[in-house]
DNA sequence: CGAATCTTTGAATCCTCTCAAGTCTTGTGG
DNA sequence: CCACAAGACTTGAGAGGATTCAAAGATTCG
C-alpha cells in the first residue's frame, strides 16, 4: 500500500465566531432544519463556526466524540487507517452534511474515522450536550438525525458502488462528478481540485495510476487547469465515461 | 461487468409463526434489547418469524419500506443494481443485525437496496407501525436505533476497507473470515459457503478471478470441502493472508 | 437421468502496480 | 525577490494481477 501521510502540521483553522443559525443559508437543508432556533437561542449560542484550511484535521480516529460538525461549505473526507499504515477514505461529506455522528451514541463514544478537509471548508461545531438536549426536547430532531444517518450510509455506498467498482477511468470520472456537485453552482466550471493521494485513497489504487488517467483527461481536455489548484471540467464527457465505459 | 442475476423463482420462504420475543436468545444483542417485551406484548404479537432459503429475496430496491427485519441466524446481503444491470453488494448483515432500516424514515420511504439471503436465514419481521409506536413510547428504543444505524455504517465501511482494498487474495481472505464470525461458534469449523458470484459482487471482481484464488486456497488446504456446500476453514492461515499480504 | 446452474481452467489481453527518475509547484528564509 | 528545499505530480519500463472469451467439468434439482 501507499505510505502513510503525516498528520502533524495541518491545523490551520481560523475561528469565525458564533454561528448565526437564525440567518443560516443552508439550515433549511441540514440537521437543524426542524429546530426552532429562536426558542433554543441560548443553547445554540454554543455553536461556533470555523474555517478549516485544506488538509486540516477536524478530529482523529479513536479520540472522544465530543462534538459533531455541520459542513457549511467545502468537503470533508472520513478515512480509516489500515493495518499497513496506509489509509482508505470511507466517505466524503459535503454541504449540509454532518461529520462526527458518533456524538449521538453513548457517552464515552469515540470517533471511528479521522476527518480531514479535502478543500477549504467551513464547519459549525455543535457540542455533545447541545445535541443531547435537542434530542430530548425536540421530537422532530430525532427524525432529522435518523435521516442524516441514512445519508451517511448512502455516502458510504457511493464509495463502494461508484468509486470502487469498474475501471479506474470510470471511478475517477465519478469522483470528479462528485466534486462538481459539491461545488457552488454559480461558478460551476471552476472547481477546487483535491489532492492526487485523496483520489487514490478514494478509489483504492496507487497514486501513479490516478496520475496517468488524470493526464489522459487533461490531454483530452476533459479537465483544463485554470490556475491555483482549480480546474474547469467537461461535465458531459465525464458523465459519459462514468456511465457507458465508452472510450 | 458480470451478467445480471435473475430474480425470478427464489421465493422459498417458510413461515415459522409468531416471534417469541420473551424467550428470544439473541434479543439481548438486538434492537429490541431495551424494550419491555411483556409491557408491549400486544404490539409485539405482530412480529412474525420466517426462514428464508439461500437466495430468497427479502425485499427489493425501490419497493415501499413497510417492515424491517431482525436477523436471527444466517446472513443477508444488501445489493444495489448498477447502470449495466450488474449488482454490487454494499453490506452484509449477520446475526442480531437489521435489514430495512429505511422503515424508520418518513412514511412512503422505499428500500434503497435489494436484500437477499446469502445462506439459509431466519428473520423476524417487524411492521412499520410497530416500529413507529416503539419509537414514541420507548425513549430507550431511540438509542438502540441510533446504535443500529451506526453498526450499518460500520458494515459498509468493512466492505470498503476490507473487501475492496488490497489484492484480491487479501480481500477474499477477509470475506471468509467474516463468514467464520457470522457462524455459530459451536461448530466453528464447518461453514456454509456462499456463492462464487456473491464473493465476486462483494469484492468487485470477476467470478473467474474469485474461482482461481479459491482454487489456490483449496490446493493449500486453507479451505477443505466437507460436503453439501459446507467447508472447513483454516482460520489462522486466512488471517495471515488478510493481514500481512505474505504469500 | 438429464437439464440447468454453478464452477473450474486455459490462453491472450489489458489494466494496474512498483520502482525509479525526473519535473513542476509551493512555501520559506535569506 | 530569488534560491532552495520540500512536497506534489508526471512518466517510463517491466512485472504481476485481473479480465475476457471460451470450453469443459461438477453439482443440484426435478
Amino acid at each position: 500500500m501507499t505510505k502513510a501521510p503525516n498528520y502533524i502540521k495541518c491545523l490551520d483553522i481560523s475561528y469565525e465566531g458564533r454561528a448565526d443559525c437564525q440567518h443560516c443559508t443552508i439550515r433549511k437543508n441540514d440537521i437543524l432544519a426542524k429546530v426552532d432556533v429562536i426558542k433554543h437561542e441560548r443553547l445554540l449560542e454554543r455553536i461556533v463556526q470555523f474555517c478549516y484550511a485544506k488538509k486540516s484535521i477536524v478530529f482523529t480516529e479513536n479520540s472522544p466524540a465530543v462534538s459533531m460538525f455541520v459542513v457549511r461549505r467545502g468537503l470533508i473526507k472520513l478515512e480509516e487507517t489500515l493495518g499497513d499504515g496506509s489509509t482508505r477514505i470511507v466517505r466524503v461529506v459535503s454541504k449540509a452534511g454532518i461529520v462526527g455522528l458518533e456524538t449521538f451514541l453513548d457517552d464515552g463514544q469515540r470517533y471511528c474515522q479521522t476527518a480531514i478537509a479535502l478543500q477549504e471548508t467551513e464547519l459549525c461545531r455543535i457540542p455533545y450536550d447541545v445535541v443531547k438536549s435537542l434530542l430530548v426536547s425536540e421530537p422532530n430532531f430525532v427524525k432529522s438525525v435518523l435521516r442524516e444517518w441514512h445519508l451517511q450510509i448512502e455516502a458510504s455506498n457511493k464509495v463502494i458502488v461508484e468509486f470502487s467498482t469498474g475501471t479506474l477511468k470510470q471511478r475517477l470520472a465519478c469522483v470528479l462528478l462528485m466534486l462538481i456537485k459539491g461545488a457552488n453552482r454559480d461558478n460551476l466550471v471552476e472547481i477546487e481540485m483535491i489532492h492526487l493521494d485523496d483520489l487514490a485513497s478514494l478509489t483504492g489504487v496507487a497514486r501513479e495510476s490516478v496520475s496517468r488517467i488524470l493526464s489522459e483527461f487533461k490531454r483530452k481536455e476533459f479537465l483544463i487547469k485554470s490556475g491555483l489548484g482549480k480546474m474547469r471540467f467537461n461535465e458531459a464527457a465525464l458523465r459519459e465515461i462514468a456511465e457507458n465505459m465508452l472510450e
